[in-house]
DNA sequence: AGACAATAGTTGATATGTCAAGCAAACTCG
DNA sequence: CGAGTTTGCTTGACATATCAACTATTGTCT
């Protein structure tokens, strides 16, 4: 069977014009799809996908805390409103912050422990989640996949470093 | 070369757990830049992408036009916002909207001769784009992501048709 | 030391997305 | 026919994203 579901799915006649925008397309709608998906595993826990990714930046840097931005450069999606996103956080008891003396500029994040207890609770439902979700695919069409998807972004962060930081 | 760039980008150090949460963060990751890669070559004239698909469906549906659902439901990524996206587009004279005798209920929207000049004016430089994006992969490779993201989605879909349409 | 720039983060204005409730036209069925 | 349901869309309230200024601290250069 000849891909072609995405024309499907957006109920569209015309063939795309090359493989390259059907990837293009395919990708973003799958990542749509994957955020959907994963966003219901966290709404029990009234946490968004970007609040989720940056409790788990954090907690893989427990002891010493994170800057601000330097947890938004790790974060899988751009989110330039961090300052907001943490202050959310803070407020929820999440995760809490401390002016080092050290360098009185930046402000070090850290998760709480009610933070970590929430993670805990998501670390076994959320791999599940990506599990199912690609069963269809066998091992080494994953890696492939993944490849693929590097490569694609090398491309285009040599196209973008000198833009993202100006 | 392994994969692994990904823990690179995000300056992790742990090696994911396994290659479909590898895969799923690389999906979000890649579609996040192809979606900031594109907005680049939109913003020149004032639209985003989310507006960019809308006025190409309406071009696929010159003649009759489309209600303001059926537009929402062809959408790339999810839009529930739809009504206030489409108040924008005829705000900005792209699109004409109209009210049909047969079934009151709904609302036609049409594009306008200004919202297909400014689609043709991006006819060039849109696959332009994406054709610099996946210059490093071949043809078949590219020909393989497609048919991996379809499986992704149709898994996917399985699970979310239920539930979308409640 | 003092001027200037760079860094780290915050804030405000504005745009956009999201959710639930609401309204009106059309359908359904006793 | 007419009460109740469904469909198609809009609206309001609120959360979040985005962009451009702005502050405070540190580093650099003469």
């Amino acid at each position: 069977m000849p891909h072609g579901s995405i024309l499907r799915e957006l109920r569209q006649t015309k063939p795309f014009p090359s493989n390259r925008e059907e990837a293009f397309v395919g990708i973003l709608r799958t990542a749509d799809m994957l955020r959907w998906r994963i966003s219901e595993v966290l709404e029990p826990e009234g946490i968004t996908l970007a609040q989720f990714n940056v409790l788990r930046i954090l907690r893989g840097a427990r002891e010493t805390g994170l800057p601000t931005l330097e947890i938004g450069a790790r974060l899988v999606e751009q989110a330039p409103g961090i300052t907001r996103l943490i202050d959310r956080l803070e407020l929820a008891g999440l995760v809490r912050r401390e002016r080092p003396r050290a360098d009185r500029r930046q402000v070090l994040c850290h998760i709480e422990k009610k933070g970590l207890a929430l993670l805990s609770r998501l670390d076994t439902t959320v791999p599940q989640a990506s599990e199912v979700l690609f069963a269809g695919l066998a091992s080494a069409e994953i890696d492939q996949l993944i490849t693929s998807l590097d490569a694609i972004r090398s491309v285009c962060a040599a196209r973008c470093t000198s833009l993202r930081k100006q």
